[in-house]
This record gives C-alpha cells, structure tokens and sequence, in this order.
DNA sequence: GCTAATATATGACTATGACATATATCAAGG
DNA sequence: CCTTGATATATGTCATAGTCATATATTAGC
C-alpha cells in the first residue's frame, strides 16, 4: 500500500530550489538521492505542481536549450518561496510533534511491545461492505 | 494559514476508537484533549471521514438515542481497522525521519541560526500573477 | 530510419480538506 | 407555547494533492 506524504512535495521542491536553479527531471534526481521522498516520485504531479507553485509566485521559470536532449523549463525559487519554506520548516517540526504524540498513544493503548505492521495491503475483494 | 496535515485525521480517529466505541462530536473533543489535531477540526470533514472509513470496512456504526440531545451515530472500530491503525504507526514513524531529514537539509541550506517562520500569510493581494 | 533515453505536459480519477449551509433534537428561559 | 442556543449529523461546492495512463517532442546511438 505505502500511503503518500501528503503535501511534502512541495516543500520538498523549495528546499531543493533554494540551492539553486533546477529543473523537473533532475529534481526527481535530486529528491530520490537526498531520500527526501522514498518510492518513485510521478512525473505528472511533479510537473503539475511546479505549475501551481509558479501560479502562487513561488517559483519563476525560463526554457532552456542547454544540455542535450529535449529542451528544459529551469525553475528558480522566489522571495516568496523562500519565505514559504521557512515557514513549512516550522510547521513540519510541530508536524513531527503531533505524530511523535500519536505514536505514544498507540504504544499506550497497544502496549510498547506490539508490533507495527509495515505491509498492509487493502483486500478490497473479501470486504462485502 | 497553517497547513493541514494531510491524511492524519484517519489514524486518529482509528486510534481514539481503539480505545471504545465513540461518535462523531465526542471524537472531535477527544482529539483536541489529548492534542493530536491542532486547531479546530471540520465538523464536515469529520463526518464524510468516518462514512468513508464505514465503507472501507474500518469502522462500524449504529444509532443509539441514549445520552441528551439529538440521537448519535456511534462508531466502532473493526478488526480490518486495528490492522490498519498498526500499519499507520509504522508509516507515521517513517514519516518523521523523512521530515527529520528534510529540517536537517533545511538548516545545512539556510544555516544553523536561521530562524523559521510561523507566520507565513498569503498576500495574494500584491501577487500579480 | 528506428529505438531508447530524456523531458514536459495533460486527461481521468481518487483522496483529503476548507468553508458554508441544512436539518433535526432537546433544554432552558421568557 | 415559542424562541434561542447547544448538540448532532449531514451535504454542497470548491481547492489541493496524488495516482495511473498517455501524449508529444528532442536528441543520441545503432
């Protein structure tokens, strides 16, 4: 199953931006060596939400002819962007918080000695709901 | 602004009703006391989320005219969503090192001292794009 | 010319959440 | 009896985020 970090993409996107100037694919690079994201990154909502990034005047981007192959839309954070991840720094930290209380709660109503289940699959076919 | 924290009202509510039976306007007391949600949670959401979870087989509810006021939908959780709620535990807990490790690349990018802001405001207004 | 790798993009769908609103029950006060 | 407020569940509409599939174009190697 492996649910999604839900909106850690984005942050994700600004941090490695505010290194520099990047583009789609070698940020899919990028997030996979740094195990920022684990699992495969899908192009399609990286692309999409580079798009809405720049819609909210978080990134600016210019195509390029440089390097071989196709080419390529090189992003560059704003001030804006740079804000927002200083922002998504704090809130994440605070995030860390809540799950660290969530997991403390299930140890106590679980006891500390039970086991997490790591491979959950959804058997939607023995499910009559 | 405050961001939400994508998908985390499901395991809490799969860990409140671990620990007995519970509905809809007690579980929304519940997760603010013991902190697991900051801020208010939508009445709404929490509706459509239980309903949801209902059809996936991870709670199950019945009307019951006890207590004052109008008669409550109370929700008990399966077998199907104990299973669940434990594989929340270990993904929340991998959840944390992927955001230890992205404040950890934060700080090597921005600096020690850097501060984090836990104020971002959105001023669509001055944004003319 | 064909194929594979690179690169960007979109269509259709699902999941989650925000904000607003609707509906109903019951208790308390006038 | 009637209004008001607290409790309780539910739905409508929209935005955000992610999945899976597919489309299109460029370039290098054979």
């Amino acid at each position: 199953m492996q649910p999604p970090v839900w909106g850690f993409l984005q942050p994700c996107l600004l941090l490695v931006l505010a290194e520099g100037p990047n583009y789609g694919y070698s940020l899919i690079d990028e997030l996979s060596k740094r195990k920022l994201i684990n699992g495969d990154v899908d192009v399609g909502n990286l692309y999409r939400t580079l798009r809405r990034m720049e819609g909210e005047g978080l990134v600016e981007s210019v195509m390029s002819d440089e390097g071989p192959g196709p080419n390529r839309r090189v992003y560059q954070i704003t001030e804006r962007g740079k804000q927002l991840l200083k922002y998504w720094a704090g809130t994440l930290e605070q995030r860390t918080r809540l799950i660290n209380r969530f997991v403390d709660e299930f140890h106590r109503v679980f006891g500390e000695q039970s086991e997490v289940d790591l491979n959950f699959v959804s058997d939607e076919e023995d499910n009559p709901i």
